[in-house]
RNA sequence: AGGCCAGUGGCUCAACUGGUAGAGCAGCGGUCUCCAAAACCGCAGGUUGGGGGUUCGAGUCCCUCCUGGCCUG
């Protein structure tokens, strides 16, 4: 605690899908000299806002977020590049005079940001391809024994059934030379160099967020989410693989569109993707003792919200004072 | 009204000529270091519509009732 005194504040907001967080950051940042960093993999893709319930342009206009359209859906995003683009985004805000409120769904990103990444080499294209070829034609469990060669260390932790991972850790090795495990002992990451505060905003009973879920896939449905991903496959460069089309609702859509799935069908399976996504969530939100969890029945959130920041940031007493 | 078919876990369905119930999906829990709204792992859940009978033993056979569907009148 002493040593970190002398950081400067930030503040993580998380939560799960359609539990609100958009709203409370907002009510948040009108009252308190905060600015907003979004931490969400699918709202940095432009031309993706309605299947992402990215906030509309008169709230972004009220409380602008960064790292919201910054990349376009044929690009990829990365745990990686998030941290430094929120390391930087952090700083400028922190230059300005205002505290960071970082607020999403993103777990990984949080858990990156806050704990930092191993020196890893970024993803290679050339080098994925080559695997994803290599899957297809030798198959998975050839590919796990080969990691079991390269890296046993790895190759234990790493699930037999897991192409995404042994895929990755293959990657590193083929690009660095060197077992991953050892690259990941040899440099844990460094801490996020500020004094944080982090709150959960979640509705307190599963079967009510079910139903927030729910109603919002339908609302999406009739603001026209059938056709912002029939505009983004009439552009005819991007392929269902891509991340940017994999993520909840717009794989199910593209899947109707595709003639897969029915009507019916697609929202059935978009509603449950969204659940499985906060169930998922939730598991990350359990496991991180530290958070502060807002407790939704006694409502007032922003209340709660402000008291927390002000116990946890004494010093700031006055800087926040407006509340 | 008569005839036929069906009734198995929340849903869809499986179980050779009777041997004592399995799977997918959903649900729940978990993993997670450069695709994470991803990828993956695990768990629980059924007195087989009710009742009666035959049998050493019935989801499987017989009787009856209930429910749904189809056909005939």
């Amino acid at each position: 605690m002493p040593q970190s005194q002398g950081l400067p504040p930030a503040i993580f907001l998380m939560g799960p899908t359609a539990s609100g967080k958009t709203d409370l950051a907002v009510q948040l940042v009108e009252r308190l000299p905060l600015e907003i960093i979004s931490v969400d993999s699918a709202l940095v893709y432009r031309g993706m806002d309605i299947g992402t319930a990215k906030p509309d342009p008169e709230t972004l206009a009220r409380a602008p977020h960064r790292l919201i359209d910054i990349r376009d859906p044929a690009e990829s995003y990365s745990a990686a590049e998030f941290r430094e683009d929120a390391l930087s985004a952090m700083r400028e805000i922190t230059a300005a005079g205002l505290v960071p409120l970082l607020v999403g769904g993103t777990m990984l990103y949080f858990r990156a940001l806050e704990h930092g990444l191993s020196d890893l080499p970024r993803a290679d294209p050339a080098m994925r391809a080559r695997l994803e070829l290599e899957l297809r034609n030798l198959g998975l469990p050839r590919l796990h024994q080969r990691l079991w060669e390269l890296d046993p260390s790895a190759a234990q932790r790493i699930h037999p059934n897991d192409p995404q991972r042994i895929l990755r850790a293959l990657e590193v090795i083929g690009i660095t030379g060197r077992p991953l495990s050892e690259l990941q002992a040899a440099s844990r990451g460094e801490l996020l160099p500020y004094r944080l505060l982090k709150l959960v905003r979640s509705p307190r009973d599963r079967a009510l967020l079910h139903q927030r879920i729910e109603k919002r896939f339908h609302r999406m449905l009739e603001q026209g989410l059938v056709d912002e991903v029939r505009r983004l496959l009439e552009r005819g460069d991007l392929s269902p693989e891509l991340p940017a089309l994999r993520s909840v609702g717009y794989r199910q859509v593209i899947k109707h569109l595709l003639g897969e799935l029915s009507w019916e069908e697609m929202t059935e399976r978009g509603i449950i993707a969204t659940r499985q996504l906060a169930k998922r969530q939730f598991t990350w939100l359990r496991a991180d003792k530290g958070c502060c969890w807002l407790d939704e029945e006694r409502g007032d959130l922003p209340r709660q919200a402000l008291r927390l920041i002000l116990q946890t940031f004494p010093d700031f007493a006055g800087f926040f004072m407006d509340a």
